[in-house]
DNA sequence: GAGTGGTCTAGACCACAAA
DNA sequence: TTGTGGTCTAGACCACTCC
């Protein structure tokens, strides 16, 4: 086993037993490298890693010590319907309901995209989607098929590294949302806002409407790599 | 500004501006340290960088590439309720409702502590809480005045670096969830459940129901360090 | 002032996978 | 086979900050 990578292993496992606990002091790079029988350097990049994943902290002439957790966060993954459905074992469909050009999105600046459409999976409707795509950002956007393939998964292929913010609520949906989820407007459906930007620019927004029954989503969080 | 850092940032904003797409391929570390004029170790610290906050892709002989973003994921952050609540300005309370020990809890192995519980925000319900403890791995957890303090608020000084696990739906509330949050069976709300290990076994598991019309979840991503 | 981390170098050897 | 990343070394100097 490399020295690094033991010397981080093995300082993660102290943390992540509750043997040394946040605010704990941890030896120097000087006694690891002694304790280890490797250069400091060596050290430095098993503590620079360990640092990097948030497992501790290092203050020039203090220290290193064993960081306090977050309060709770965790990585959440929303998967591409498409592939969610497929996953499942059930047939997957979109179908558009509309598509227009808007002169400004939500809060996008000039002309955008306005799609509507209902995602379906084994014959039923799984969730709705309304979605603006900033021209500007995005030209081709104007030349997709999207009554062929859904937004999200032609997105996919042609706006790389983006960043992205999600607000995930609950909420009742209105009569006619509910009778597209052939549901009840007394149901509780999660909502699903997803705000995408590149270089400052927002890319495109998507609201996603679910079925509260039929859809949940999952966010872990693993101290350390 | 540090070679190792500018080589850095130079070539993640070449990726995040869409400069450079995903699959491309980057410059060698030779060819880089040529034209940084520092040494390949400064150069491949720089790429490591990248290639652990999931930029870019490094493969031996085949060299390194713009990595595929993400379909869709994003850091979620759960905030301890009682400060969420003291940040909008709002008085906070915790309402133990109920404490028992069970002989064993959900998924626990051993005894542990049952809770059910308010948190209340200016006065009124905002959360309903049912937790298990599991007092084989937190012992002093039974010795705790959870009545006046919320077991999440006391949990967080007391169990140090775990994994954990959310899951967030929308459900309607049963007729006493109701009645208890001040609102309808109707009325959507969001449920967090999270699930706590440490080294593999089950610290604590919480649920909590929240009105949907007084809380939401943000998750964001940011490409890069 | 002194101890700690932060960074860099020049060179070396290894491991691996693509050609 | 060979080019590429992966790792390590021994030493050096710097930057910060706690004492």
């Amino acid at each position: 086993m490399n020295p690094a990578r033991r010397i981080r292993e093995e300082i993660a496992a102290s943390i992540q037993s509750g043997e040394w606990r946040p605010g704990d002091r941890v030896p120097t790079e000087q006694e690891l490298a002694a304790r280890y029988g490797c250069a400091r350097a060596t050290v430095s990049k098993a503590l620079g890693e360990l640092a990097a994943s948030g497992l501790v902290e290092r203050r020039r002439k203090a220290g290193t010590f064993v960081a306090h957790p977050p309060v709770h966060s965790a990585v959440m993954t929303v998967p591409d319907l498409a592939e969610l459905i497929a996953a499942r074992g059930e047939a997957y469909r979109w179908e558009l309901a509309s598509l227009e050009t808007a002169d400004a999105g939500d809060d996008l600046a000039g002309p955008a995209l306005r799609i509507e459409g209902v995602h379906m999976a084994a014959g039923e409707a799984f969730a709705l989607e309304r979605r603006f795509i900033a021209l500007g950002e995005v030209p081709e956007a104007a030349d997709a098929d999207f009554a062929r393939v859904a937004p999200g998964t032609w997105l996919l292929g042609h706006i790389p590294w983006t960043q992205a913010r999600h607000v995930i609520r609950a909420v009742n949906p209105t009569r006619k949302e509910a009778a597209l989820l052939t549901t009840g407007v007394g149901a509780a459906c999660l909502e699903l806002d997803r705000t995408t930007w590149r270089a400052g620019r927002v890319v495109t927004h998507v609201r996603q409407l679910f079925r509260g029954d039929r859809f949940d989503l999952v966010a872990e969080f693993n101290a350390g790599p």
